[in-house]
DNA sequence: GATGAATGAGCTTTCATTCAT
DNA sequence: AATGAATGAAAGCTCATTCAT
């Protein structure tokens, strides 16, 4: 339907525009008001397309788990080594923090740290369930096919998605002396060296 | 002085409770009123001992370096191998995250996650640097006793803290199937296993 | 004509739809999309039928008062005593506020109380002209028949209508122990007893 | 205590007022800014002494409970006849709704009209005991002491109290050709007709 | 006649901070 | 040092009404 097509075009519009501004002020910091501003739209207008800030906040992160599982999805489906999976899911993280940073700090600083906000409706890892669907995949078949050890599934992903999340911040922390690019070649190492059989 | 002595250990119940509070519902559903509720005292004289609620946040996570700062002091100056001092490191976080909760997620989600309010003051790593220098003695002994790979620190830091950090993370979404203690075995040997020689 | 007689329907469908959503919300808490959603049919489209939220409030109370007056007429013309006449004004009070209960509510709830609304034309007894007509007709036609005392009119009029309403209101706020039937006795001997020489 | 004093000073300054203006304009057209200019102080300030619009409403109707009890409460100390107490009932009624018709206003406008805003806390005749009991006082002794029938209290309450507010009603309609007070005789006589023996 | 996106003023409520006492 | 009333800016959200299609 043309209307429907109108309709879900603007709400994308909304959420990357709320996206970025969540991701650069802060969930609390950034206001209706600033994201209707910036879209040159009313606050009223803003409340056709989502209920209340909180929902909108929800949007988002599943736009951004569907968003990052796809990017995985792709990679779990290449015919290569595990040791190259590794490697490439790294290099799309961190190739996505520098070029959409907005998508990385959103998970990091909104989405993991104000529990409170998605409460309702994103317990656990609901919301982002692409997401950790596809780490999930990538981990099983590296095991299966006798790369990886096969040890517990959470302290596997609490090493690989710690550990992105960790150079991230120290990036954004402005404490890392170089480019994340820099820093592939080490962080494979270490991931796939610890995660190996 | 006794008159300082008073005040410093009115100061230290007030950043205790507030810890506490900021932990448990985050910096900005926590109310000035909130906190000095909790106390019993009157808002007006919370004042008194805090400029403002962005001095008492960072002295907060001053408190929270010392401490854990002291913790990783006393472990770095044990005689014992780099891969004991390892996994004894991530028996304190553990252990801290069990038994004081409020102190670990402080770090991680008010700390962390809320850079605008940290952002004068706490530059980079600055209020954290007592615990990231104990990070970095363990780390460069361990390099200098031939246990540890002579890698950039920053990319060790980031696998041992955003390790942790994630597994913490993990359990407080109730995500992980069992205590965290449960995971000291995997996590220690995955860690030194990725910055070991 | 066959447009205006389909337009006078769906008007008519409107103020029943309004009749009620005011009657249960309260007229503030009733809004246009409300009754939109109710009949089905868009917000826009609700402005063709009503220029506005209180003219069509304003439309709803002629409604009323039509209504009440014919079924008021329709026993001013019976042939029967003036006290079966009081009796059978109280019977029909009754019997709408128990079958149609949103009838009796708006004029108490909704007319009666939010002047506001009703300021610009319906001063007075304007809208409910109809009701108020037949009542006077009824007390008129007793005084000449020697059955009721020739008191001032408003005096009778406001102990016949408070009573019957005050009776539907403690119905309504669960006050009374039983149905308004139970009370039919007791109200027409009581108002019979008050208004007779 | 003399804070406590002022404190509660203050509240009763914050009823009179909004008694006033809620009266005036109806709950849903009586803002907080209103109050908070009428009474110059701040909006916030207001939120110190009522935690809510809703609970500011109850209290204003709980006072009036208690105003409207202590004059029958007085009256009915009286050692005089009941038809005697009846028409000082209303004489007392009809002059409060003179001198100070913002009481009987929001009695019958804001309290008995806007049920949704009164449902928790008020439900039923609760909010207004002090008022309904004297009532209750008066017909019990009357029956007792033989002057009044012995009906269902209702009736007779609703009768009374109906019928009081139907002439205030249309008083504040401009429907009366005269001022309440003549029609005092009227309505007493009335009443006592109806519920004496 | 019908649609529903768009407007924007306005509402209730919150809260960090100040200040008279 | 201690109190808590007072401030006032700003937030999230609502809704009658309009208007392009």
């Amino acid at each position: 339907m043309k209307i429907t097509d109108k309709k879900q075009e603007k709400k994308n519009q909304i959420i990357q525009s709320s996206l970025e501004l969540f991701s650069k002020k802060g969930f609390y910091n950034t206001t209706i008001p600033d994201i209707a501003k910036e879209l040159s739209m009313s606050v009223g207008n803003m409340y056709n397309y989502f209920k209340s800030k909180d929902i909108l906040a929800k949007e988002i992160i599943s736009f951004i788990s569907i968003y990052l599982g796809n990017k995985l999805k792709a990679i779990n489906e290449l015919d290569i080594s595990t040791e190259e999976k590794t490697r490439k899911i790294i290099e799309i993280y961190f190739k996505t923090a520098k070029l959409r940073p907005e998508i990385i700090d959103y998970f990091l600083r909104i989405f993991l740290s104000n529990r409170e906000v998605f409460k309702d409706g994103c317990e656990g890892m609901i919301c982002v369930n692409e997401f950790v669907t596809e780490i999930m995949i990538y981990f099983e078949e590296g095991v299966k096919a006798g790369d990886l050890r096969d040890q517990d599934f959470f302290s596997a992903f609490g090493l690989f998605m710690g550990y992105l999340g960790g150079m991230v911040f120290l990036k954004g922390e402005k404490v890392l002396p170089n480019d994340l690019d820099n820093y592939i070649d080490d962080v494979s190492y270490n991931i796939y060296k610890a995660l190996s059989v």
